[in-house]
DNA sequence: CAACGCCCCGCAACCGCTTCCGGTTCGAAC
DNA sequence: GTTCGAACCGGAAGCGGTTGCGGGGCGTTG
């Protein structure tokens, strides 16, 4: 029971229990043909001791290093990071990940990769060989990067893309975009709102597309327009506020923006504001993401929740069965929901009916 | 040039260079005793091949891992997490840590362990032994318990103390926060007040007492009551509801507050509201933290601004310095600053005094 | 009762890299 | 032209596990 400043090796444990070192291995690894007796006599020695395997060692020797590899881009986080926006994707990723892994005895790691460079191949080369991950998280943009799908698929590393729908190597999971704007547009169709705008994140994700689409769809099934209604940003603050401007001061200003990400919807506030619109009085907002700081605004945004971290440890569960179960089939969607908060309410027309 | 599915290791270099392995592990780890021309060579050979030393083959031979290990608190962290406050502690630690890991060529992953728990021992050592760290990063509460604390030094791994002034192994940082509350009280004297509150945190976290003592200070030396003016919470969100109510509900209620954490000033904010107290017309609010949130509530809340990532990564850099340059002596002390937002103004009395 | 096969367990090799140590080479001093 | 030390390079062991394979025990069968 003596503690000891060097760490208890496979070694001690079969001399404690007077076996060998690959009975351990068996009993630790959970093989067949080992006699319940047997099994019992070593895992009361590895108990006693407080024997934990080294990871590196069994990824020496074994084809396992139980680490899960989440991919993230670098200047989006850093700039996230450097403003203090919060970085609610990594943060949910490390978390729901995290959680996942450690209970199937693995664990997470965080890796920064530039996108839009041209090592991203050595630098995703580098990461994956000095790790030797079981398995990579993508997130998106990376998600839908071929270069790194393609790398990893080449590898024959287990992946998950999340926020792709494309076919291709690895497992797909999505956060139902395209419904989630769909609902959230009919929600807002219910209010009596007849121009609905929309802020669109930036082409290179395929999840800005599919919310637009989503858009689209229930505008079109209830015959209102849509021309003239989608500004495009960046997900960011900034373009946020441009966007906004551009769709509040055209001469027919729709009453409802569904902004593609929670920054934005904060500076569409700040706009309305400045144009002395009143939320949710003549502008009713969504605004998708639901990260913790938009219970706090005045008002609090009616947004959709992004299930991040639920995505992302189904996505992990996902990597450490398929080494059994092989790959799912098809696209795993993982279903999110509209919060509503204060930021949302019936048209001012429909108000001023009412009053008359 | 061809790429391959399995990873190129040392023997492929060392084949192409046509060296021996240890050459090109001398050059990988900078050793001296070796030929420019040979050490080009052998480096021109890596950059073709695109090689990266395993970091668990590195581990198993060595006595480096490379990697960095940050603790966190389990319990906090999920409810954190669950409650969807945001966690900003992991994020901030996260990050700060990670890109300082990356310049040196260390990885930093986060472990969560049970605070309270009989078995933190076996919880520390599974996770010490399973990734054999180059070096730990402590943060509150961890930081502070002597049964941690004693394991990492009996094991000798380098570890950081962060929110901890005490003597003892391991290096100590701090993020000023008696000197901290101190300038916070200060600020609010100057604006006028004379009756300051406090909302501590709890008393397991030795910062709490730091920053009461700052406040104390700063009260005295204006020769201010602090008498009846100081609740303590325990960081929380709920708790800070408790602590506002019983400072502002009092016969002569504060008309300034210093909050611990940003949750429990957003709890201040909601209970004035309440009480029909107009911030910062009525009522001063400073907070601890600085996170996100804190810009976007009405109004946006003045601020002490935790460098937390700036101590980690200061952490850090210790730890992977000090197998070189030993420890550091004393503790270090890492600046935070107040950032001035909408909550903080003159007392009510002095503005009525001013409008007479 | 001998032969056969299955279930257990242990010996040895090896994963990719570092470290210890011994051998070779080269330049300078005598 | 030797001698000698420092600089440089390579052989072999070993880190802590896993995997392939071979051998002993024991129950089943002819």
């Amino acid at each position: 029971m003596a503690r000891r400043r060097q760490s208890v090796t496979i070694k001690h444990v079969a001399a404690d229990a007077g076996v060998s070192l690959q009975t351990v291995s068996r009993v630790i690894n959970n093989e067949p043909n080992v006699r319940p007796a047997m099994k019992e006599r070593v895992q009361a020695s590895i108990d006693r001791l407080g024997y934990t395997p080294s990871i590196a060692a069994q990824r020496m020797s074994g084809s396992r290093s139980y680490l899960i590899m989440a991919l993230n881009d670098r200047e989006r986080t850093l700039a996230d990071w450097r403003e203090r926006r919060g970085t609610d994707w990594v943060d949910q990723m490390l978390l729901g990940g995290m959680l996942t892994c450690a209970e199937h005895g693995y664990r997470m790691i965080v890796e920064l990769i530039d996108t839009h460079s041209d090592h991203v191949e050595r630098e995703l080369n580098a990461a994956l060989t000095a790790l030797q991950p079981d398995g990579v998280v993508l997130t998106p943009p990376h998600s839908e990067d071929p270069l790194i799908v393609d790398l990893l698929a080449e590898r024959s590393i287990p992946f998950a893309r999340i926020g792709s729908i494309a076919p291709g190597p690895g497992f797909a999971l999505t956060m139902g975009d395209r419904g989630h704007a769909e609902n959230a547009t009919r929600h807002l169709i219910e209010l009596g709102h007849t121009r609905i705008g929309m802020i669109a994140g930036p082409d290179a994700y395929s999840l800005s597309g599919w919310r637009v689409d989503g858009w689209r769809k229930a505008l079109k099934d209830a015959d209102l327009p849509c021309e003239g209604l989608c500004a495009v940003g960046d997900f960011g603050f900034d373009s946020g506020l441009e966007a906004a401007r551009a769709l509040l001061t055209q001469d027919d200003p729709p009453t409802a923006i569904i902004a593609s990400s929670d920054q934005m919807a904060l500076a569409t506030l700040d706009i309305a504001r400045d144009l002395g619109l009143l939320v949710p009085r003549d502008l009713s907002l969504i605004s998708f993401d639901n990260t913790p700081i938009v219970r706090f605004t005045d008002p609090p945004l009616t947004a959709v929740d992004q299930p991040i971290a639920k995505t992302i440890s189904r996505a992990v569960e996902l990597i450490i069965r398929s080494r059994r179960d092989g790959a799912p089939d098809g696209v795993i969607d993982i279903e999110g929901a509209l919060e509503e908060r204060g930021s949302t309410a019936p048209p001012p027309h429909l108000r001023r009916i009412k009053r008359a």
